[in-house]
DNA sequence: GTGAAAGCGCTAACAT
DNA sequence: ATGTTAGCGCTTTCAC
């Protein structure tokens, strides 16, 4: 294992400048009482020799760490970067840092057992608290402040940031309704994901309160891949009446249905209005309208409602249980009248 | 600061087993030479209880982590989110977890004596090893194996991936020239750093071999950001005997032409040819070349070195100061014959 | 097979 | 103003 060059460590520290380790800590620590001229030469050895303390063995002792911890299984996809820019901006204007944990493949995660793992793992040392990403186990055992985002559960017991995904899609239906749209396809998918079904569910809810009939013909279910995207664009788009709008749940099958529009020849937003949730960059090159901003926003919001939290400032149940609000981007067209 | 409800230590663990602490620190630590049965109780016990080891203390004693760290001052920009996804592939490919430490901000870092502290705050416990990006700092006093991407400094002590700034821009040249282009705008800026110099370079040179004479009035320089980039392109733009293509030395500049293009009623790729240097994920949408992959490329070679690092696996000198390779994405015209 | 005890590097009383 | 000492939770000899 590499060539271990015992680091330096307070020991060397107080050594060489001829003090106890007590001393050197305080110096560290910026507590006043310490001579003046002691502090310039603790100073100067800890400079010299390249001294900086051991994170493990102070977290061991301390409160205070000034670091937050981030849990996601990947920080790969769109979603977590849209996630960690949130914290991120939360993160620089605060005092503390940022320490984001990730196994790199939610595969390698495991899940529940897993979860609870990484938790402890910031939790118990290292950070001042987490905050954790789609989690699918109700409740943590930590002894520091928890909030999730976008929690699997409905309920959890730990605040948490949920997405507006019932009130999202009933906004983007609405919009297209004002725009004189009438056929209306969806494309949805992961049902086994609260915030699917929550989509759905505002997708037909908005047509009832609209008074037009749910025709299934217009509902395809994917798992919000591309491919499953292209799949369900196919079957919308070939159908002989087909829809003049289409809501994607999320970013991946909108893709999807952003490649079949083209080989098909219909142009977007001219032939075909096409709105998606979740936030993909790329939208605004491809006349694309989004139900957006708000995973910049979770993430946000979630990093100041942890601040919050270790500063012992106690939430409100409206912010205990949070929706984040929505920005609709728009490019769609009015169309018949 | 927080309800501070203890949390469960290996101590709790032991005594509602009724065995020492050193026994369940064996059952953690997969050791042999426990009883099946106590082994079995034990694992029971942390179950109930919940218990999960304490990273700091742990790390303290014992040498392998499986963790790697990686140091950036900001996780929020685009160079940023794409060495993070090279990292995060082959962190997913290994058994290595990963640790992203920032401050959110560069301004919050401050640089040289921060970035020892960083690296030493990773390095000293925590984790096996560290990536550190772009660092200004010649060496570092770790006990840790260290690879850094692109640092400022050009021979820094520790192995370091260095991105091909001569190359892609001569590259680049020439996939110009190859299409007929003979003047060629140059767009470039922060002269202090060297990968700016070494891009500059590229470009006079790849003129010079092509018997080319430079004129100073296509060589424009900014300071990287959008904003310069489009004082840099009407200047270009506006000229006379205005370039048939353009080559932006980095990805916000390319923005910066891309608007001016437009202003001026100039399609891309039709009338101006526009390449870029970095990795602007719009590019295929705006009809912009890139010389591009490579930073991504960064991220993944960086990891895998660094892991054969934390394995004993030496490096040889051509991998130990690495240039990455390129790809081309194209999508400039032939102009001319 | 298991326990006792030392100690990793550090901070926080408690002394002086 | 500074030193002494007792742990934090854990792993690791070294006994038994």
């Amino acid at each position: 294992m590499y060539k271990k060059k015992r680091s330096i460590t307070i020991q060397d520290v107080a050594q060489t400048a001829g003090v106890s380790v007590s001393t050197v800590s305080r110096v560290l620590n910026g507590k006043v009482d310490v001579a003046r001229e002691t502090q310039d030469r603790i100073n100067g050895v800890i400079e010299d020799l390249g001294y900086t303390s051991n994170l493990a063995a102070r977290s061991m002792r301390s409160q205070k760490k000034n670091l937050i911890g981030l849990i996601m299984p990947d920080i790969a996809y769109p979603f977590a970067i849209e996630v960690m820019k949130g914290v991120n901006r939360a993160i620089a204007e605060s005092e503390f840092d940022l320490l984001v944990y990730t196994t790199g493949d939610v595969r390698k995660s495991g899940r529940a057992s897993a979860e609870q793992k990484y938790v402890s793992l910031l939790t118990h040392s290292i950070s001042d608290g987490v905050i954790i990403v789609a989690p699918v186990v109700a409740e943590f055992n930590s002894d520091e402040p928890i909030v999730s985002i976008d929690p699997v559960m409905s309920n959890p017991s730990y605040p948490s940031i949920h997405a507006t995904n019932y009130q999202g899609a009933i906004d983007a239906m609405e919009y297209l309704f004002s725009l004189g749209h009438k056929r209306i396809g969806y494309i949805g998918g992961r049902l086994e994901l609260e915030s699917a079904n929550r989509r759905l569910l505002g997708y037909q809810d908005s047509l009832a309160k609209a008074g037009i009939p749910i025709d299934q013909e217009l509902i395809k279910s994917g798992d919000y891949t591309t491919v499953s995207g292209i799949t369900c664009a196919r079957q919308l788009l070939e159908q002989s009446n087909r829809p003049t709008a289409i809501f994607a749940s999320n970013d991946q099958s909108a893709m999807g249905v952003f490649q079949v529009a083209e080989e098909m020849g219909l142009r977007i937003p001219e032939d075909l209005s096409l709105i998606g949730f979740d936030n993909i960059p790329e939208s605004k090159y491809l006349g694309l309208t989004t139900v957006d901003q708000f995973i910049f926003e979770m993430g946000y919001t979630a990093t100041q409602m942890l601040i919050k939290l270790i500063n012992d400032i106690p939430l409100d149940d409206q912010t205990y249980r949070m929706q984040t609000s929505l920005v609709i981007r728009s490019s769609c067209r009015k169309i018949g009248g």
